[in-house]
DNA sequence: ACACTCTGTGTACAACGTAAGCAGTTAAGC
DNA sequence: GCTTAACTGCTTACGTTGTACACAGAGTGT
C-alpha cells in the first residue's frame, strides 16, 4: 500500500516526467510547485510548509498541487533532492581536501535551507542529485586504498558529522524565526533557569560560566570538522585497522 | 505569552511540586503521566504519543492529563529529563575513558529511547538530570587545563557526535517499526531504485557496491566514535591550538 | 452546613493532509 | 467542425491533532 508510494518517488525522482498532449495547459508543473515549496520552506521554515501554504503563494488552492505531485512526501523527496542539485560534487584530488569539501558544500547547503535536516528520514528516497555527490566523496576517499567498507564508513562519518552540527544549527534558526528571539537573548532571559544553576548543584558549569567559556563558543562546525579529519587521518595512516561490524540493529 | 510556557517548565523540571491540601485525591500524578508517556514513546513510537493515547493507556480522558501537565511541550521536557536521570554521570579519570563512558551512556540511553532524538530541539528545556551528566562531562575533561571555551567545544563535539549516530539509528528503528520491515529487506525490495544506479551515472558506488562494500557495513557508533576520539587527542596534545570564534548566526 | 479547591469529563475549534466528485478546457480522431 | 477522451483546478468533506472552556462531583477546611 505504501509501498507503491515511495516507487512512485523513484520514479518522479528518476525518471523525466512525461508530457501531457492532451488537455488544457498546466499553469502550474512539478518544478514550479517544488520551486515553491522550496522557497516557503527558506522563508518560513518547515512548519509553514503546507499544501495550503505552497498553492498560496502560487495564486492556486490546495488541491491542485495534487496534479502534479503525488503527495506531501513525495513533494519532500523532490524537494530535498532539488537542492541537492544546487551543490558542487567533490572534485577528484587529496583524500582530506576532497572531504572537505565535501563537508563544507553540505555546511553551506544546509545554511542556505536549514529545513532539509528536519525532513532527513532514514527512508526518504534518494535522488540522483544527491546520489551523484555521494559518488564523487566516494571516488575521492577511494585513492586511499581502503576496503569498500572503510570507504563507506568514512564518508558515512563526515556527512553525519555536518547532518549533526547542521541540525543543532537549524533548530537554532528555526527557533529564532518563531520567536523573533535571538538564541543568546532568549537564554539569557531564562533567568528562572540560572538561579538554579549553582555551584553546589552543577559545580564544572558553574565555574566554566564563571570563567567566560559560554560567552563566545567556538564555531561547532569548524572545531568538529577539525578533529573528525585529524581522526580519520589518524586512521588511514594506522598501520593495522580493526573492524567493528554493525550487530544486527533491534 | 509562549514565554511564560517555558518558564513554567523550569519550575516543573527544577522545583517540587506542592502537594494540593484540600480536593479529592488524585488518581493520577504528574510522574504517572510522564511514565505512562515514555511507555507509549518507547513501545509506539513519538507518533503515538498523543495526549489521547497516553490517557488511554492510563483508563483516562485526554482532558485529564492537564490537571498535571500544562501541556504537551512540559510533558516532553519532564520526558526527556526523566530518561537522563536513568543515565550514570561520567566518573572523575582520564579524559579519553571518561569522554567514552559520557558517550556510550548516552547511547545506551538513546537505543533503550530512541523518541529523545525525535524531540531535542535547540530550546528543549534543560533539566537537572541532563545537566548533571553534563557537569560530570565537564569536569572530566577540565583535568587537561584547556581554556573553558576549549572545555565545552570538546564535551560539544562528543554529545553531538552521539546524538547524529542516534538520530540515524532512531530514524531506523521508527522506519522498521511502522512499516514492519527490516531496514535491509525495505531497501532491498526497492528494485525501481536500483535499476538507476548504473556505472555510467553513479561508477564509485556501483563499484563498492559490487565489492560487498554495502553488505557488513561498519558499526557507526563504534567507528565514529573511535575517530572523534583520535581526533580530539591530536587537538589536546598539539602545542598549538588555533581556535575560531563562532560568527552570529543567521 | 458552607465555602473553597481540586479532579476528571464532555464538547468544541482550528489546522492539517487528502479522498471524491465536478466543471471547464484543450487536442486528437473522425 | 464535431465528438470524445484526457487533463486541470476547485469545492466539499472527513478524520486526527492539541487544547480552551464550562461543569459536575469530591474532599478539606471553617
Amino acid at each position: 500500500m505504501k509501498q507503491s508510494d515511495r516507487d512512485r518517488s523513484i520514479r518522479l525522482l528518476w525518471e523525466a516526467p512525461a508530457e501531457p498532449t492532451r488537455g488544457p495547459k498546466a499553469a502550474l508543473s512539478q518544478s514550479r510547485v517544488v520551486e515553491a515549496a522550496i522557497r516557503v520552506a527558506d522563508a518560513e521554515g518547515v512548519d509553514a510548509l503546507t499544501m495550503r501554504r505552497v498553492a498560496e503563494t502560487l495564486g492556486n488552492t490546495a488541491m491542485s498541487l495534487y496534479r502534479h505531485v503525488p503527495g506531501k512526501a513525495e513533494l519532500l523527496d523532490l524537494m530535498v533532492d532539488a537542492v541537492w542539485g544546487e551543490t558542487d560534487p567533490a572534485p577528484a584530488g587529496p583524500w582530506r581536501e576532497g572531504l572537505e569539501f565535501f563537508a563544507r558544500q553540505m555546511w553551506a547547503m544546509y545554511r542556505a535551507h536549514p529545513w532539509m535536516l528536519q525532513l532527513t528520514t532514514s527512508r526518504r528516497m534518494p535522488g540522483p542529485q544527491a546520489m551523484t555527490r555521494m559518488d564523487a566523496a566516494f571516488a575521492v576517499v577511494s585513492e586511499l586504498g581502503l576496503q569498500s567498507e572503510e570507504i563507506v564508513a568514512v564518508v558515512t562519518t563526515v556527512a553525519q558529522f555536518v547532518d549533526g552540527v547542521g541540525r543543532t544549527m537549524a533548530d537554532r534558526v528555526q527557533a529564532e524565526r518563531e520567536s523573533g528571539v535571538s538564541e543568546e537573548d532568549w537564554w539569557s532571559g531564562r533567568e528562572a533557569l540560572w538561579e538554579h544553576f549553582t555551584p553546589e548543584r552543577l559545580p564544572m558549569m558553574t565555574h566554566i560560566w564563571n570563567s567566560g567559556g559560554f560567552e563566545s563558543p567556538l564555531d561547532e562546525f569548524e572545531f568538529g570538522l577539525a578533529r573528525v579529519l585529524d581522526g580519520l587521518a589518524v586512521f588511514v595512516e594506522a598501520e593495522e585497522r580493526p573492524l567493528v561490524r554493525r550487530e544486527t540493529c533491534l
